[in-house]
DNA sequence: AGCACGCCGACT
DNA sequence: GTCGGCGTGCTC
């Protein structure tokens, strides 16, 4: 027998270096483990010692001997990570241009990755001990109507990979397709022998622990585990293991889940894929559902994309085959049908307050009959702006490109994108002025005007503000659930998930701004929040049908049109041609350089200095711009939109472009979004 | 990113 | 005379 010999093993480092590191390893006696690929170790790295990943294990080392250091301890206790996981992490780190150790240590709990292994090792027991079945009996099953059996029958008709666009209207039991796909895939792997998984991805940390119950009360004898950026750091571990270690059957997390660990991953599902979520915003800028759709073809394992309102990519794709599609047509409980949809002309009609008088008078019918009423205004705060008619002063966030918002109930002036804040000033700062004029609408005022409207109607203001202690918001759905609201009325928040079995009446008030936004997809995402808050209405079958009223000033626009048909396919097929005829996503690939600095000049002159750094055939780098929120907190932010046909193109370019901005270092910070879903 | 080393202003 | 400001340089 050969004595053991010295190892070179390549290590990722949470480091900004795009570079693996090599370590050596000497085994201590003939029967030491050897270290694998995937497993996790303790290494010098400078002054201190890290935790990296082993991602590869070679005979000898391109550096010099002597600048070669020992690894300090091998994680054996832990089983190693899968190539497969290691391949994904590494797609996703050249996809969107950072370096591995970035991707692959960030998204570890950091029990993980702590130099003393005592909460690993205790986190590991927990795990590996497993806990008694629970007994309680599955929750009904209910019956699945023709469309959700033939999706659950097409979803699971083949083990290998498969992209599944699942379209269907609020309410019509998208839910109940996935839970049964799941159910169907993980006993037909288990009947064979085999081991199975399945990970489902919501867009809200809001919607887990609603989803997380109905699953678990359905399959009691599964283990449910769900992984979300707000779990304690304890639950965090002990769910990753779960993943990690194959007892948690199913996992149902936010996009980081996209990252979990599952050795026997059978079935992945995005419920809501087009919702902006999946987008991280900092750090690795990926796009979970677009990382869910790589690793299913990785696996060679079906992926299921669910939506009423699918995003342009995935639509695209669908109605040119790349994906299947499915459709749901119909709502799922019986008497359940579409709520009426309609426009209130405001250009005609005169509004008190905001509200316009037939949205008044729909909210009088619901109080009368003792139905429920939903209101949404995605505005929050009393009015967006302060303003001096006596001189024009008009309240300017100090650090931002933004009005400072006034809150009645604190008698504050709040920006909403650096929380500065300041007391409502009693005369007008530059002339004295001491009567001050709350300009617009926001939530705060259409609660003070519905209780002078209906002093005897019990109102809901459900929004960021209303619901800061931990807990509150869940707390509010519940007391409208008990049916001890009349009018609910919030921002965004109301809009998602939510099963209101006694609403009738859904009013949108003032949606008109995102119609004129320099975003071009602002309307998408428009179409989006209103399909999905009119979707409120009308999910039980009530006694009499139910309305959403929309006040607007634009009652032609193509939008609202579509609106009124539910006509999502023809809403899309209308945004598709505008974006082709106008060169945009998804018939072209884009990237965002963006560069903040004290000043603008600065963060334009880097963006003129990187567009010049190299040669780009087939890629249009455009003007450097200030991005439309200018300041933010003091900082100047501009950006560099690049733009190709193809997108092997794009990311070739920016390989090498990025290798060159971080050879060139500047005292500016600057970040790369590949694929930006907002410009 | 950390965490060093390295040279110039206000303090016991 | 020291403590400490953050400028630049390295990490297998």
């Amino acid at each position: 027998m050969s004595p053991p010999t010295p190892r070179i093993l390549k290590m990722a480092l949470d480091t900004p270096l795009a570079i693996e590191f090599d370590y050596r390893w000497r085994p201590e006696s003939a029967d030491d483990p050897n270290p694998t690929v995937g497993q996790l170790a303790q290494v010098p790295f400078g002054r201190r010692e890290v935790i990296g990943l082993i991602t590869a294990i070679h005979e000898s080392s391109d550096h010099a001997p002597e600048k070669i250091r020992d690894i300090t301890a091998i994680r054996y206790q832990l089983p190693a990570l899968s190539a497969h996981w290691i391949a994904l992490s590494r797609f996703a780190a050249e996809y969107y241009q950072r370096p591995l150790g970035e991707v692959v240590l960030p998204c570890l709990p950091k029990n993980l990755r702590a130099l003393k292994s005592t909460a690993l090792d205790s986190a590991l027991k927990k795990v590996t001990a497993p806990e008694s079945p629970t007994k309680s009996e599955p929750s009904s099953v209910p019956q699945l109507n023709q469309d959700q059996q033939v999706a659950v029958d097409a979803i699971t008709a083949v083990s290998s990979y498969s992209t599944t666009l699942l379209f269907g209207v609020t309410g019509s039991g998208k839910t109940e397709v996935y839970l049964r796909s799941a159910q169907k895939i993980l006993e037909r792997e288990r009947q064979q022998g085999g081991r199975a998984q399945v990970l489902i991805l919501v867009p809200e940390i809001n919607l887990t622990p609603q989803l997380e119950n109905s699953v678990r009360a359905r399959f009691p004898e599964l283990n449910v585990v769900s992984l979300h950026s707000q779990l304690s750091e304890g639950e965090r571990t002990r769910s990753w293991l779960s993943a990690h270690l194959g007892s948690a059957d199913i996992v149902l997390g936010t996009r980081l889940a996209v990252l979990a660990s599952m050795p026997d991953l059978k079935l992945i599902v995005v419920d809501e894929e087009h919702d902006p979520s999946y987008k991280q915003q900092e750090g690795l800028r990926y796009s979970a559902r677009d990382l869910a759709i790589w690793r299913a073809r990785d696996l060679n394992i079906p992926v299921v994309l669910g939506s009423a309102t699918p995003s342009m990519e995935s639509w695209h794709h669908a109605e040119s085959g790349r994906y299947r599609k499915l459709v749901l047509t119909q709502r799922a409980a019986a008497q359940a049908v579409l709520p009426n949809i309609s426009l209130i002309d405001m250009e005609r009609i005169k509004a008190s307050e905001g509200l316009a008088p037939p949205l008044i008078a729909a909210l009088r019918e619901r109080l009368a009959r003792g139905e429920q009423s939903l209101l949404f205004l995605n505005r929050r705060g009393y009015a967006p702006v302060v303003h001096c008619d006596a001189c024009g002063w008009i309240s300017n966030c100090q650090r931002c490109t933004a009005f400072m918002v006034l809150h009645k109930p604190e008698r504050r002036l709040r920006c909403h994108h650096c929380s500065f804040e300041l007391k409502i000033p009693a005369s007008c700062p530059t002339c004295g002025n001491v009567d001050l004029q709350p300009l617009g609408r926001g939530t705060q005022r259409i609660e003070e005007y519905l209780h002078t409207l209906f002093p005897e109607a019990r109102v809901l203001r459900i929004d960021a503000d209303s619901t800061r202690k931990k807990g509150s918001a869940q707390a509010a759905f519940e007391t409208v659930h008990r049916g001890e609201v009349d009018i609910l009325l919030g921002t965004q928040m109301v809009a998602k998930g939510h099963d209101f079995q006694r609403l009738t009446l859904v009013g949108v008030i003032n949606p008109d701004t995102a119609l004129f936004s320099h975003d071009y997809r602002a309307g998408e995402r428009l179409f989006a929040q209103l399909m999905q808050v009119a979707g409120r209405a009308g999910r039980a079958g009530q006694m009499s049908k139910s309305e959403v009223l929309v006040q607007t000033r634009y009652a032609q626009h193509p939008l609202y049109r579509a609106l009124l048909g539910h006509d999502f396919p023809g809403f899309a097929s209308a945004t598709l041609e505008e974006r082709r005829s106008a060169g945009l996503p998804p018939y072209v690939f884009q990237a965002l350089l963006r560069a903040e600095s004290k000043t603008l000049t600065n963060a334009l002159e880097f963006l003129q200095q990187a567009r010049a750094l190299l040669p780009h055939p087939g890629i249009v780098i455009n003007d450097p711009v200030p991005m439309t929120m200018t300041r933010v907190a003091g900082v100047e932010r501009a950006q560099l939109l690049l733009e190709s046909n193809a997108r092997a193109t794009l990311q070739n370019f920016l390989k090498l472009w990025v290798q060159e901005l971080r050879k060139h270092p500047s005292r500016l910070r600057w970040t790369l979004e590949v694929d930006p879903i907002d410009i």
